[in-house]
DNA sequence: TGAAAACTACCACCAAGGGAGTAGTGCGGC
DNA sequence: GCCGCACTACTCCCTTGGTGGTAGTTTTCA
């Protein structure tokens, strides 16, 4: 029995989807949440094993929601369920800690098959994302690329080493310069990179073969 | 001037090789050690540009001295200076942090170069040792791939979320478990492979193309 | 059916990584 | 000369990663 918190700020529609969810083997509604506020509060009392989350709310808005969410230790999975196609909610969503993102046009039953897809831990996209999806990771690494040239030396040095596998530690003793600096420098890179750790730092090193 | 601290249990050895040093320009002897405890002391002590290690000592050897300096903090360049081209010695040495590896039988001239290459950040190895360090690489990697048969499904799983540069939080989230539980998988995952982190598993995921 | 292996979870502890900010030095260009 | 940039180093603070140990549950297989 997979237990869902609903969150959006129109009761009207939380109806409709409550009563679809009810009607379905397996699903349970434990709880319904007008505004991101009310969501944090109500998921921390129910830890459900779900949360169907709006992005358009008046006040807190559902990034912002998604957020605080895992900030407050909320890990189970979040499905955003929104009318927004938009690039940047899609990514930022995603960056926020999203499992999957679906459209509010989609057919319920699609909806209720997703609902225990990303329950089992599998991430859910509305079809409509995919071309969104594609073009957000290309511009990432298309991004990246072109950011690379504006590293510097000692950065672009640093930055191999960490593909190399090597530590911060290991990196200074090499180069003779502190630990510290080296952290200076990985900062710097991987904010230049857009990246937000240097394991996907070396991932990113090595699928674009970028030292070779 | 770079300095350097002495450590062979054979005083004809270190004075001969103190003497050598002495006459170069820019190259200091700060101090000499007969034994690994001494060694960490006077390394703690005289804190040098650079120590020159040997391995077969009596008591506290060079590895469990080299490993005992880094313990204690010790950043700067060690390089190993033994008579041992033997692959295990040379693959302890490395695994204990050091910087360089140079057999006893070399000429005093590159001896001095090296001490200079190695103090500016650069690994110096005897050529002898290019047949062992080759094999012990290829070694490695075929233990690895060997290795890689044993991981259970759930490691294998995990080893490819870490291979896309996921944190332990995303991957526990994607898979419905906790943290710690992940963690647990990763460490297995980790001493089976004979890696000594999650970048080092990645690399060798990518490097490897395990998952193509 | 009983043993072994895999999976799960939690704890405590320490090492490593990363953010944000401050600051001194050296170098090339205007 | 001064400005900007790269590089270096340091501090404080917090998160993440990794190890050790214990232990309960399911799966698998002999």
């Amino acid at each position: 029995m997979i237990s869902i918190l609903l969150v959006d700020d129109h009761p009207m529609l939380r109806q409709g989807v409550a009563q679809l969810i009810e009607l379905e083997e397996g699903l349970m509604v434990v709880g319904q949440a007008g505004s991101g506020e009310e969501a944090l509060h109500l998921a921390a009392q129910l830890d459900p094993d779900m949360v169907l989350l709006d992005l358009n709310m008046q006040g807190m808005n559902g990034i912002a929601t998604l957020q605080a969410l895992r900030e407050q230790g909320f890990n189970a999975c979040v499905m955003v369920f929104t009318v927004s196609d938009q690039h940047d909610d899609v990514v930022a969503a995603l960056r926020a800690g999203a499992d999957g993102y679906l459209l509010k046009d989609t057919e319920p039953e699609v909806l209720l098959q997703s609902i225990k897809a990303a329950s089992q831990g599998q991430p859910v996209f509305s079809p409509q994302l995919a071309r969104v999806l594609a073009s957000g990771v290309r511009d990432q690494k298309a991004d990246s690329a072109e950011r690379m040239g504006e590293l510097t030396g000692r950065e672009a040095q640093i930055l191999q080493c960490i593909a190399q596998g090597k530590t911060n530690k290991r990196i200074a003793r090499e180069l003779a310069i502190a630990e510290a600096t080296v952290k200076v420098h990985v900062k710097n890179t991987l904010k230049k990179l857009g990246l937000r750790s240097r394991v996907e730092a070396a991932v990113w090193v090595l699928e674009n073969r970028v030292f070779e």
